[in-house]
DNA sequence: AATGAATGAGCATTCATTCAT
DNA sequence: TATGAATGAATGCTCATTCAT
């Protein structure tokens, strides 16, 4: 009798590559994308070094998907506030505002997402990501020339520098390393207020 | 004979820890700090791997030294521009545009200044550099405000932001691969504008 | 078919654990601790270097182990004797007889569990194992002093000086290189008597 | 003109050869002769790594004549005491009794003269050593038979079995860390008497 | 004779990947 | 399929010794 991939083996085998995944992800929680192991993340996930290769054809592999995965989860919730109703000016605000906080709140994962290099490959990977963000925000921002409530500018690149400056100043020597949450309110906020200000001035 | 540290031991001496300093920072350009081995930099230098505990006490401080050169070298300039004559506003402008200029000639190794982690240390010493440019552009910005080109701001962000602003936008994803010059000039005109929007804006 | 650690396998591992000990006690046997090597124990165990590291933690523990193991097997023959029935005399004299004929023909090894240092961890290791002799000749020297065959005496250092004295004896200059019998045989009397005259005079 | 030695360079010569040793004996001191490195001794020597070797053919060369230096001043003194006038007894209890006081005091450098192995030449060294320490004693303890002091014993034997105890006793686990000026001469005195009983009892 | 920079073999340790079971 | 023991190349670093100056 021919082997057969039955729902309930697929399902399985999903369950192991999520597991792998969930591992990996809280690895590069607790130190970087420098923290992970082939034999630490299977034995987190209670799977032999060995059973990795089947899901992931390298240990590159797997960080990518992991950095996909994590990835994923933050531009889907920008591109939800970007595409609120309300003002360009409004949903700029809150995008940006929340994408900080967020920021601050997982700053290791942050970080590892946003600056830590791993491979070529993985940079690649992350310039496509940086690249979606970039997307998100530029249409904003063309939205807000439309209206008026932003100046006429290249948006992209807006959107790019607005970008790095928010990761700059969170990641950055500014950094609040006790996340005293007051201070870093008034960090976000100021930041957010020079990203406005550069998109808004006549 | 009595052995003597003449003049050109001496400089042959200099000239083993240039030659080591040059092999290590091409190995930076060609592929970032995590390129760095002792036996490539040792090899590069014709020199045996010992010979480099001569002149770095491990390879962290090799590390730090590459870093620290390159980086002087670029904090130098930017100290320049931002103390000469001429308005705030000015000399910003000009400030930035050749540090975005000299960022996207020398885009390899200023992601690997800027971005890429290679230890604690090295961290260490490139959030104090940061923390450098940033008080450089900090002062300007000061200045600024007190003649009233600049609006009120906290001017410590505002430099840091400025700083990932430019960095993201010339090594992210926008940046010209094929350093066309016609491109990257505008790329540079538009992002400095973004920064002096964001400073500027009443 | 699942994978399971059978009998066979179990088996295997332990044989290659003793196979690295064994490999690892034979080069001491050589040439002392001194002559321990990682690649050294692993190729005479038909084995990878990294292989050793599943085995033991570092080359210390590795180290610790071989001591162990060759010192515990010595302290239990050490142990026996001295608990056998008979009179205190009587089981000193067996005890230290036995004792010195086995640091005889073991010589190197004799030597290298017990004076020969590697580490400080080691060192500590070995201070337990000589106390843990010393302790067994310190009780046996105590039930003599109740039976009055031996005179009043700081039994534990009556215990220690007999060990070194033994020690000595055997691994010092008079050492019988050649394992002469008779020869030894004599030496083992004479370092005996002495040792006992010292435990029993009045 | 040939050049000649004059007594000029010559004791020159031997300075430098004696700051070496010196230089090296206190290296011994602070760490055992596994604390010893041609650069450290030619650094604590002002003089250069190169120049070590015009007067020792080898590390191994230097560290011997360390311990023979050091070696020769200790056997001396016992040579001293041994060969006062007084009884056999007496000259012995106050030739151990010093002996084991001034390896007590000189805890460190008693161990690595005694116990701590660097080379198998090394080794040698030191056999011929306790070779002569043993043959001191021998002498002593001949001429206590004869006076009828101390019983019929293979006088060497018993030399070397009281080198054992001393060492043992001092460096091996009893070894007071302390340095407790009581506790210490309570223990020089136990284990002086241990032997004494060895050698006089009937 | 003296110098000290240069050498390079040697070390312990790590970890992505493979493959017999 | 899953396992996990085995692999072995690679790394940073040390230090006795040499030799051009």
């Amino acid at each position: 009798m021919v082997y057969r991939a039955t729902p309930l083996t697929e399902s399985k085998k999903m369950e192991c590559r999520e597991k792998l995944l969930a591992s990996g992800l809280k690895l590069v929680l607790e130190g970087g994308f420098g923290n992970i192991t082939i034999i630490k993340v299977a034995q987190r996930s209670q799977v032999a070094t060995g059973t990795m290769y089947r899901y992931f054809s390298s240990k590159g592999e797997l960080c990518e998907d992991i950095f996909r995965t994590a990835t994923e989860i933050e531009l889907s919730k920008v591109a939800k506030t970007c595409q609120q109703p309300g003002t360009p000016t409004d949903r700029m605000n809150q995008t940006l505002t929340e994408f900080a906080q967020r920021a601050i709140k997982g700053r290791r994962l942050a970080y590892a997402l946003i600056a830590e290099p791993v491979d070529s490959m993985l940079d690649e990977t992350r310039l496509q990501f940086r690249r979606a963000y970039a997307n998100h925000f530029s249409r904003l921002i063309e939205e807000g020339i439309q209206t008026g409530e932003f100046c006429e500018q290249p948006s992209m690149i807006s959107a790019t520098a607005i970008i790095g400056a928010i990761s700059e100043a969170l990641i950055g020597p500014l950094s609040p390393e006790n996340c005293d949450p007051i201070e870093s309110q008034k960090l976000t906020h100021d930041i957010v207020s020079f990203c406005l200000r550069a998109l808004s001035a006549k």
